[in-house]
DNA sequence: TTAAAAATATGACATTTATCAGTTCTAGAT
DNA sequence: ATCTAGAACTGATAAATGTCATATTTTTAA
């Protein structure tokens, strides 16, 4: 893969694009590259982050954990995307955990380029912050439909969500295997009961499963049960 | 009340203080004040707003109506918040009503001195993103507690939050009363759950009542609840 | 390749929460 | 002051979801 930040295609599905090329090119100098293995965190709740992360392959979770010992997943973050910004931008620890769900690369970026750019280029602080208003409408969605559907309706969502952000591959299956587990983190409920509606789901045809990978044999009908009926 | 937002000190609150003086003027020479009654809207769900309102007085409820007809609401925002930025910034439709849970009083501001202002001041741009990022991660928390804690839990942290946010009157009820209604739309639950987990804590004597209004007794106990015991 | 560990699956049951059907209270209009 | 619509409340169920116990399958690693 290419190792300089100009040059770099995933740079085009963030804020980085709203950089200058003199911006660009410190964020380049200063940037490391890690390589992160499935499990393995990135960062955890309550880190003090010196910096962003810029995932360039792979998937994080970033989830947070609660007393009893559960995990509630807030964001799956992929290719493209950029973690760790909104702890670097409020100057506060993080509320959450990031965990890679596969193996990843990630770039680590020191805050300085960015605070240095957020100050100096509107362009680039616009552009993050677009990205944060989404993120925050995104979040509100799931507040609500936290509230008002059923397990069932989550789950089926969760599904549909899975295919169209990270598709499907030859077999059919959805691209992104996630764990039964971290399928009930996503969706709010416990593990058993994620488990047993994903079986009645592959019951009644909507879907069809190997081991932990699933794939979808009939989405209207998915589609529908989200919709309630 | 004061009638330009130069010195207006509920700007001290929110984003705006970051603004020139020349960008303020600007701003108080375009606003408009208005003022909204009990129960009215200042905007819909769906809406496509030109501008922002900027709340000098009174308390709105952000919320979203679902198909069978409940309410989830969102946020609260009072007295120095601004609100429609989301929109306003990612150029979207508003996903959120914005209700008066009281009689209101709020500055409309039309969205070009708005969006001039964050193409040209990063400082103010700067400010937004800062509480766009803190209310993202107040967001999180409340997706975190939807799926970790009980309705009870919930329900106590409501009150503690109305507390801490609101205060409380001479007579030691909570300085903003919602409806029993309006909490359950919070908390995400049937409105009798309210009612019933409500009596308990009457019942417990962590909280006294007088019709709708609702006093804390017992701070602590409710903390302990919140918490897990 | 195979044993151990981890994840998935299923049943029985407990608990939480929602729903429906009423009654009582309260605030606002007359 | 009193009438009345809308809240607040309560009880009886029903439905959804969680928990615990255990069996089975899949994955991991020696």
């Amino acid at each position: 893969m290419e190792s300089r930040c100009e040059n770099c295609i995933i740079r085009q599905f963030n804020s980085l694009r709203a950089m200058s090329k003199e911006e660009l090119k410190k964020v380049s100098d200063t940037k490391t590259t890690k390589k992160i293995k499935k499990g393995e965190s990135i960062f955890d709740e309550g880190d003090k982050l010196n910096g962003v992360y810029c995932v360039r392959d792979g998937v994080s979770k970033l989830s947070k954990l609660s007393a009893n010992g559960k995990d509630q997943i807030v964001k799956l973050a992929t290719k493209g995307e950029v973690i760790g910004q909104r702890s670097v931008i409020a100057e506060e620890t993080t509320n959450l955990s990031a965990i890679a769900v596969n193996d990843m690369e990630v770039c680590f970026i020191p805050k300085e380029s960015i605070t240095h750019t957020l100050h100096k280029n509107p362009d680039f602080t616009l552009e993050v912050l677009r990205h944060m208003a989404h993120d925050l409408k995104e979040a509100d969605d799931v507040i609500v439909n936290m509230s008002q559907k059923t397990v069932k309706q989550r789950i089926a969502e969760a599904i549909l969500y899975l295919k169209n952000n990270f598709g499907e591959d030859e077999e059919g299956f959805l691209a992104l295997t996630l764990s039964r587990e971290d399928i009930s983190n996503v969706v709010g409920t416990a593990t058993e009961s994620a488990i047993r509606i994903i079986s009645e789901f592959k019951k009644k045809g909507f879907i069809h499963t190997s081991g932990k990978r699933i794939g979808i044999k009939n989405e209207r009908k998915l589609v529908e049960l989200v919709e309630g009926f």
